[in-house]
DNA sequence: CCAAAATTTTAATCTAGATTAAAATAATCG
DNA sequence: CGATTATTTTAATCTAGATTAAAATTTTGG
């Protein structure tokens, strides 16, 4: 199996790739990181990082859309799994945490979508608008099923979602504080949402 | 009043330009705007600016040192005026958000702490810590008092916070929305708090 | 071990945008 | 009004960091 194995070594070097690059960005922006700071994070220069992405923006852009699809994933085990609106939405913060503090991440924090070009801006728009969307009618079914009280699902979604999102902002991988996490915000977001 | 009225139109053109250069580091982040950006929303010239600031670090600092001051004052305030631990909460929220969609604003979400330089990043720091502290004694003495569900602060400030300075990503200047998160924002993070 | 393909590095460019200095304009005050 | 001071612009620099091309190295299958 001779592409077999070499198409399987670049995917998971890409893979490290965007999971370098997204702590990168989580911390210090998009232009306020070099591609020498993403590249120096993996033993490499950051001409070898062309191996792999046409440019810096399709970095970002490839780091968006990993963060979308683990975010479908998150949905989909949450809405699979969960019995009421409010289980499914509790189960949608674990996922959704643990892709930002667990094994699986870091993922990029999609807060400069206005950097991206065009064509990538409006697909990742659109990705982002369809999942806000999706946690909006899990919570408008939390209120159908009586789990979650009356509430302004949009305003409520941007609040659950922006606690989440600004997360990697504070926590810097210290692993006690990743199970606080755990435990303590699911509790917290969901608190607001109980009759 | 010669000097008077001169310092007095230097210092609010200042304060315009830190207005300006809120919004656009909020959109775009630090070093994602230009100062072309910034000086074009006030009709000038990007040369301008250092007549009113050394370099772009002192500008993002200077937006920075202002976030802080206006969140003393919304604390301050909240403090002064509240009656319960939560009802302080209540209020610090509500003054807070008043400052990223009302009149003031907007402030400048301090989403990129490391770029400023080593003094400066090292004060907004121990200010910031200091304020996330007291909003967090605010949320003890609200459980002492019996207006606040046991939880842990700390956390249970993180995600609040949060979910405040997430705002700017979604929320572009929609006068309408303005007044939706006014009311549904105070109330979507509170009912998380209540017994 | 060899040759082809895959990956990375070295060593130049290229460019946007920050910064500066000098000149031009505008405001203020006697 | 004229002069002094405040503010802004014009027109260069300067620089970090993105990008590229060619060369070097590593990996892989036979």
């Amino acid at each position: 199996m001779p592409a077999k194995t070499a198409e399987s070594r670049f995917e998971v070097q890409k893979d490290r790739m965007l999971r370098a690059a997204a702590h990168c960005f989580n911390q210090k922006g998009y232009s306020g990181s070099s591609l020498k700071d993403v590249a120096n994070m993996l033993g490499l220069t950051d001409a070898a990082l062309y191996y792999y992405v046409r440019n810096k923006e399709e970095l970002v852009y490839l780091c968006y859309l990993r963060t979308l699809e683990l975010g479908v994933e998150a949905m989909e085990d949450a809405i699979a799994n969960g019995s009421t609106g409010l289980d499914r939405v509790r189960r949608y913060i674990r996922n959704h945490i643990e892709f930002i503090v667990g094994e699986r991440g870091p993922i990029a924090i999609m807060s400069e979508i206005p950097s991206l070009k065009e064509d990538h801006r409006e697909q990742v728009l659109e990705l982002s608008r369809r999942h806000s969307r999706r946690f909006e009618e899990v919570l408008q079914s939390g209120i159908e099923d009586g789990s979650i009280r009356e509430c302004d699902v949009r305003m409520t979604g941007n609040a659950i979602m922006g606690a989440i999102n600004w997360i990697p902002k504070w926590y810097h991988g210290d692993a006690a504080m990743a199970d606080q996490i755990r435990t303590a915000f699911p509790q917290a977001l969901c608190a607001g949402l109980e009759l």
